[in-house]
DNA sequence: CTGAAAGCGCTAACAT
DNA sequence: ATGTTAGCGCTTTCAG
């Protein structure tokens, strides 16, 4: 038996497409690149449906190897994360997959050792395996930022960067989110103020303490250095409870995120009050967190999805023209208004 | 001046650290790929100190291009999670991430289509985009699988999978899990429970409340109809508190997931009860949700990490030696007690 | 607009 | 134990 008589079944590569459309690889490979400079709508027409017929799919590796371009952007994830930012990252990289696939790529997770943080973006741009890094919960001097400035791989940040720093960045205004919050209870009739956030530095937490203070001055209303606490989850509690047990409880009871909201929700409950109607507690995130809390939260809602895409079209322009020197991009937040307020 | 002179940066490949090293690519080659059998301790030697010296990495193109291996898992996540799994998922994903990481894999997440659940598996596989596919949150007969199983791509599964389906994948013991809860309680004393769940009829979720119920039986104890509700968490609180503040209350409130249990230490709190001292709670994941609750959960814990170990060996096994026979592994959980119980 | 030639950087299969 | 010869399947460059 005479070996082309082999029943072998054989990958299609792009010369069987070729030869089923009765035209040369190129003119497929222009095709599959949507090159339309270089084709005409009958040999598209040809080829499309050569392709479909023989259920052809371009190897990725070939196609990277000679392009130098991996459609693929890497997300780095911290590896332990038994804190707040739990379920953000989550609903982010959801997010992230959707805005990549949108634009043909595909999103490659990973995390780094202990005992060497920046190993894996070394061997990450080394290898050539992602063309791009999104960087979330970035810090404003991020040393993940600054080695990828060095080492010259595209990359965004959702979180603002220093200003020696490539302004490859998108962030939420955080200042106006709460302002539209405090606007909001103001308009209720509030007139007595808390705010707990969760303890830490990050600029984005002095921000959203910053803008309700402002705002609430702007209304008028002073709010005493007593009702405002940052700290631990179980350091919120039991100042909530302090407060909300108090002589002259606050009214409203406004939170840097909707974990925290949760907590004081919470708390709430444990003192026979009730949300929405003998108090209010407001979030920030307008996440996930926000709706299984009883009532829903009501909570200044981070844009993810218009976030991500931000993101990877920061990435592909630089994988595309270079890096540029696009300044970094502030989104503002929206209000949603769940039963908590 | 000569072309030559050029301080062009040329990329650094196998044949500069063959010349280096004095010996043929091959041998670098081989020296990567952890051939032992096929050079000497010297040129070993000689091989890895010219990489470092020349800052030598491999191009996983070319690499995959040529091995038909790309030496990553492709994950996949659903778009939509408002659900209990949420906390989980990224527990799982950070697990698998580190999992992969330990066999110098790494892993690819991706999301379906709407309106082509499985449009992204059909791409994957045919682009050869990933060596295999960890699916978790599987159903007994996922459609998922069943498409993975016929195109013949490695894949594991976190979930038990129909008997027709090959047996690629790693559950935990829920009944056995509930089990120990049972018992760590009744060791404390208890005697009236009630057991409070989501609800949904996926197995798990009926091993874990038959786990409860034959376990109380085997301890003589009977679990009343009326002390056993599935369903949504609105549900769940309103059952716990009628449960909580109903005559002869239960002492004991086991639950079918750390996200049940925290809504039912919220409702026991909002009553003023005391969980730990005026009534037990008890939870089944053991992740983050169970450390922020106050007190913190006491749960039968999920080995997350076993769990993603296996689930990669399973992988690259059936991509080293093709689709095997193997049964699927069930691991058990591990009491943790924290103060709810 | 289409075709032919060349090669991306590596590893498999063979020789030595 | 090391070297030689061929590609992997595509895209780029350049010629028609």
């Amino acid at each position: 038996m005479p070996a082309g008589a082999d029943r072998e079944r054989r990958r299609v590569g792009i010369v069987d497409v070729a030869a089923a459309a009765g035209v040369s690889r190129q003119t497929v490979s222009n095709v599959l690149n949507g090159r339309e400079e270089y084709y005409s709508t009958a040999t598209y027409e040809k080829v499309t449906s050569a392709m479909r017929a023989l259920g052809y799919r371009p190897n990725r590796a070939a196609q990277t190897l000679r392009s130098r371009r991996t459609a693929q952007i890497g997300y780095h994830i911290f590896g332990e994360q038994l804190d707040q930012a739990q379920g953000f990252t989550l609903r982010f990289l959801q997010s992230l997959v959707r805005a990549a696939a949108e634009v043909d790529h595909q999103v490659l997770v990973f995390t780094h050792r202990r005992d060497d943080p920046l190993g894996v973006f070394k061997d990450l741009v080394a290898r050539h395996a992602v063309d791009a890094i999104v960087l979330s919960e970035s810090t404003v001097d991020d040393d993940r930022a600054r080695f990828l400035a060095d080492s010259g791989i595209p990359f965004a940040c959702f979180g603002r960067l220093a200003p020696d720093l490539p302004q490859h960045w998108v962030d939420v205004d955080n200042t106006a989110g709460m302002s539209a919050v405090v606007d909001a209870l103001v308009a209720d009739g509030h007139l007595r103020f808390a705010y707990l956030a969760a303890d830490g530095d990050q600029y984005w937490k002095l921000d959203r303490l910053d803008g309700v203070v402002r705002r609430l001055a702007h209304h008028g209303v002073r709010l005493p250095k007593s009702a405002m606490f940052r700290g631990s989850d179980q350091g919120v509690r039991r100042r909530a409870r302090q407060l909300l047990t108090g002589k002259n409880p606050p009214s409203a009871i406004v939170t840097g995120s909707d974990a925290v909201a949760a907590a004081v929700v919470g708390v709430a409950h444990s003192l026979g009050l009730g949300v929405g109607s003998d108090v209010a507690v407001t979030g920030f995130d307008g996440g996930a967190v926000g709706l299984v809390t009883e009532p829903t939260l009501t909570s200044a809602r981070i844009p993810v999805d218009r976030v991500s895409r931000t993101l990877v079209a920061r990435c592909l322009r630089q994988v595309e023209h270079g890096r540029d020197d696009e300044p970094g991009l502030v989104l503002p937040t929206e209000l949603v208004r769940g039963g908590s307020a």
